[in-house]
DNA sequence: ATCTGATTCCGTACAGCGTAAGGAATTGCG
DNA sequence: CGCAATTCCTTACGCTGTACGGAATCAGAT
């Protein structure tokens, strides 16, 4: 259970954000030539992130990877939240700032999510990162215009379209949080999915041997997993199914919402 | 910011969290009647959570609370990451159990959802725990099953609904988040909803003068906010609104893959 | 060439955290 | 009465973010 709460001050982060290149002109300014940059600070966090996961992340570690003290990234950040605020914002220039639709709107909204879905798992730590204030960053926004972008092309009103924006949000990151766990988990015993969980419910029963009569329907819902078709899928393709899954229900009921308009060569 | 990570040992969790009454039989162990039990650290740690955030939840304020020395705690819990733990579960021990479906599944999926945001909204904590590893303890699973007695109804097959539980769980989530965000912010600021969007956006318009022409469509995304029906709604009815309508987005997708039998009458 | 003032960077320090280690106090059982 | 187990406390350690003050560096005015 990992907590990033509280987040940084809003004015000093936004200008952080948008300034970017900073004011184009040459530095005249007396006094020494700043060795770091804030993007060099904020490339090495992320990196520290990345390897370490967020308990990692301290400014003492930072500071070590660029080979300064820590007090020194307070000249170029003006503390831990805001720091991580930009590597947030920083993270989500990987993606694509557009999606064709060539294929329908529907086929590009699947291709969005699973591009956001991949950030999220090569950069877990962007999942414990508190998206409760909305750092608006220019990247994310930039994510949030690409999808603004496929969601127009339904047709359908503002205000629907912010409803499904928000849900597929919501989506994508409840799913690959799911799946980011199980990487740890793996990770973390040394075991593959199948069997981590195996152990898991075997723990469980020996704690708790009146479950299936607790919990009937949990088990009902749980059962049959391996799916009918025969081949016992393993542990991640079923959550990665079970992913799709969710993500085309709230397609369908968008489509619906459409009308004639169909969202393309549907998927499934 | 504040992090918890690295979560706790999940055997010692699951021991503590189905063991409740622990074995009924007297104690006639030696030594000193125990002045405290699992259930009230746990207890003072959630009023402290509630109090002071995610933030204020150290080991010292729980005991300080109790009366006791941070270290006399770790009798009765293995460490911070379990108290966690138990805490998380505890909380959802203040959900019922079943929903009636008197007025169709759609109509107690609704209950349920709002019952759950309700419950983030009392004990917003509960968003910053890390809900990547599932604590599956007997009250977050007697929600489960609550949830998966609505879907059942659907009559659709237990692959679909687990789909659907998951995403249910994400949208409540995520639509609780963003509402949490707004009360923090109008908390901290002492500024209402509305005039904090506005210093927001302000603040935005001067250190990116040009978000318009950089991101026309999420733009035209978030325009005519206040409807067309006039009255320029709150902000927070506009996020309840919102997350209502993905809601419907999510229903709609479930109650068409349910064909023929309607989820009765329809809260829309 | 020198001075001035701004800027970068570091060393130290502090309060707070989770918790390991060990000792004092309390109790039921022999 | 020991004995042994259990609860609870004090102390201490290493870690965190960061406030503070000083040292070093440099541009431009003198």
């Amino acid at each position: 259970m990992s907590i990033i709460a509280g987040q940084g001050d809003a004015t000093r982060s936004l200008a952080l954000l948008w300034g970017e290149g900073e004011a184009g002109g040459e530095r005249t300014a007396p006094g020494p030539k700043p060795a770091l940059s804030v993007a060099a600070v904020v490339a090495a966090a992320v990196e520290v992130a990345d390897e370490g996961g967020v308990a990692a992340l301290s400014m003492r570690a930072v500071a070590d990877r660029l080979g300064r003290s820590s007090m020194a990234l307070y000249t170029y950040v003006p503390g831990k939240a805001e720091l991580v605020d930009l590597m947030y914002d920083r993270a989500h220039a990987e993606l694509p700032g557009a999606y064709p639709q060539d294929d329908g709107w529907r086929a590009a909204a699947t291709a969005w999510a699973a591009d956001l879905r991949a950030l999220y798992l090569r950069h877990p730590w962007l999942l414990q990162v508190s998206y409760a204030r909305p750092v608006l960053g220019p990247c994310e926004q930039r994510v949030m215009e690409a999808l603004a972008g496929v969601l127009f092309a339904t047709g359908l009103p503002a205000s629907t379209l912010r409803a499904a924006a928000a849900a597929l949000f919501d989506l994508v990151r409840g799913g690959a949080r799911t799946r980011a766990e199980a990487r740890l988990a793996a990770a973390a015993t040394g075991v593959a999915d199948t069997e981590w969980w195996a152990e898991r419910a075997a723990r469980l029963g020996e704690v708790a041997p009146d479950f299936a009569e607790r919990f009937p329907l949990s088990v009902r819902l749980s059962a049959g997993e391996a799916g009918t078709d025969g081949a016992p899928a393993s542990w991640e393709e079923r959550m990665e199914a079970t992913h799709a899954a969710g993500l085309a229900l709230l397609l369908d009921g968008l489509e619906a919402a459409a009308g004639g308009r169909p969202g393309g060569v549907s998927p499934r």
